[in-house]
DNA sequence: TGTTAGCACTCAAGGATGGAGAGTGCTAAC
DNA sequence: GTTAGCACTCTCCATCCTTGAGTGCTAACA
């Protein structure tokens, strides 16, 4: 027994209303529809195949059908095909992203809040891994006795900081000169390269240098924890709304996924696919077997991509959210890239 | 009618009882207590003074007794001046602080959680306000054609930095050489009297630095875009497990506070107390109506304070809050200022 | 052979009913 | 001033019943 053009019909049009409705579809409901020219007893026999093959599942006898996983996985297959972006909301989005400041985290955080409030689902954005950045220039800033700053700025205006302990002995005229010598040396280079620079450059120099290889081993043990542990989450009361999360302990099980960054972060990993989606099961947290994440990426500067994506019920409006994210992604590209 | 000794111990056994269990509380149970040695209807002729004089209410005809906002306040002031600090469970929190960096950001964010991880409340921490640190280093790095990063690196290693539009024809040597007089002119300067500073520094020079004097005012203008708006929030699903908030709508009202943190920011102004304790009603935002905030302060390098608080149902554990929350306060003060 | 009308059946939701239990207020006795 | 006793009130919960939505099956129809 396949699928065959009617079953499809139907089926879309059972998800249709799910989405819209959260209540278990009838029959009736579906032969009222416009498109759809059949009488409820039909409709009734093709549901009870598409039970029968698994897109549809009934919570009770007497109770209408709701989609299943696969349906909506095959939704979102053939649905992909043909997502396109609607015309007349980019503007009002826009709009919405418009901020003087070019600064990273500016157009992030308000791109989450733009993303949750224009699709009402819970938001996410993963700033770019910024190992692949280059580097600007490198400012080490005495602080304290023993202690320092050390200030990375790269491409794209994004600065990173970290404190790091100095080796005694070492002035603020060194640091400063260690600052200048490194800026020169690591002037365009990309983050992860870093490493072996200062390897090059340690064996490169005479013995007598030994406080400067210090210096250079300690921040090199830095960089690493200059790393990206922005996550920025938009929304996230909003999945609230939805009957799905009337259950006060479940809501919370939610959100105390989203105050653990980590988790989120592997949750968001999109494998640098335009856009990818997670349905129900498909993710790997029992916490949202019941949700879906749909993810999109965005470029920053040359290469270095970082995420977008929406975490909703499995019925969510997937059409929408495609449709929004591509545009944001596009959007959040076009902003962090300008010139 | 006063409150004398024994409304007040049957006022502080039905604020404990009820701060536990979170329902009316009633003339039985009091009388059960230890401490208390007065048959049921002793105690409810109490109550029913104390109801008189606004300190209890009835939820209805029989049922208990459940302190009112005012109750909650004299419970507070007559408590705060016997609090103290836990013995055993100090040194259970000070383990969870310990952490390897003394990046600000870092022991801000885990304070934030262990807090509310210890009370099981949410809580709030927000980091100083900048404006009276000093100035360590002030860096300008050219990022793209008339975009440059200021980077403004403070004592207590705070790292602040703004996207900056730089007038045209300043080249990378021109930037580099007013970042090393900047620096030069303002260490140890606090960030709030740069303003000043610079029209001295613009007034004393030649007309010919017109380019300089330029930067220079760029600069200033965007000294007040590099401000603290940094609030972290822990445990915000912690509230979701108390009865008061069983009611989704609520709790969506709730979490859309937290969300807007210029919002909690106003509400953290502890106006330099040690200790605040707001109380239901004491909150100008109705949503916080029946929540009560208590907060603290903690001091970062010699004079600028942040603040730490609390926010959970007007019923909530007032001692434990302040314990903790006084301990932290000086947890963190003794991290941000260690040498 | 596919489609449809008719009908009996099932089940959840919602409203009414009726104890059970907790708690109060009042009165009278100690 | 304190306490026992008692009638009274009100919520909570379980039970029962009705209603309505929806199904599955069968038989008739094109």
């Amino acid at each position: 027994m396949g699928l065959d053009e009617r079953k499809f019909l139907i089926l879309q049009a059972i998800i249709d209303d799910y989405i819209t409705t959260a209540m278990p579809v009838g029959s009736r409901t579906i032969s009222r529809k416009a498109g759809v020219g059949f009488s409820p007893a039909t409709i009734r026999n093709e549901m009870s195949d598409l039970e029968e093959l698994g897109y549809l599942a009934q919570p009770h006898t007497s109770a209408g059908r709701i989609p299943s996983y696969k349906a909506y996985r095959l939704y979102v297959d053939k649905l992909l095909k043909a997502y396109q972006l609607s015309n007349d909301e980019c503007q009002r989005i826009a709009e919405h992203m418009e901020t003087r400041s070019r600064q990273v985290e500016a157009v992030i955080r308000r791109a989450a809040r733009v993303l949750s409030d224009a699709t009402k689902y819970t938001s996410v954005v993963v700033v770019p891994h910024i190992g692949s950045l280059r580097i600007r220039h490198v400012q080490i800033v005495p602080v304290s006795e023993g202690v320092a700053m050390l200030v990375i700025v790269t491409t794209a205006g994004i600065v990173k900081d970290a404190v790091i302990h100095i080796p005694e002995g070492l002035t603020a005229d060194h640091l400063y000169g260690i600052s200048r010598m490194l800026t020169e040396q690591l002037a365009d280079k990309p983050i992860e390269s870093v490493r072996q620079i200062f390897a090059e450059m340690i064996r490169d120099m005479g013995q007598n240098r030994k406080l400067l290889a210090d210096a250079m081993r300690v921040i090199e043990e830095n960089i690493a924890s200059v790393d990206d542990r922005d996550v920025y989450v938009g929304g996230s009361a909003n999945l609230l709304s939805y009957p799905e999360y009337a259950d006060v302990a479940k809501a919370k099980n939610f959100l105390a996924v989203l105050e653990s960054r980590e988790m989120l972060r592997k949750l968001m990993g999109s494998g640098g696919v335009e856009i990818s989606i997670r349905i129900g099961p498909e993710n790997e947290l029992p916490e949202l077997s019941d949700c879906s994440i749909v993810t999109a990426s965005y470029r920053m500067g040359d290469q270095s991509t970082g995420t977008l994506g929406i975490i909703g019920p499995t019925r969510m409006d997937y059409s929408r959210v495609i449709t929004v994210l591509h545009f944001m992604g596009n959007a959040i590209s076009q902003l962090l890239s300008e010139k």
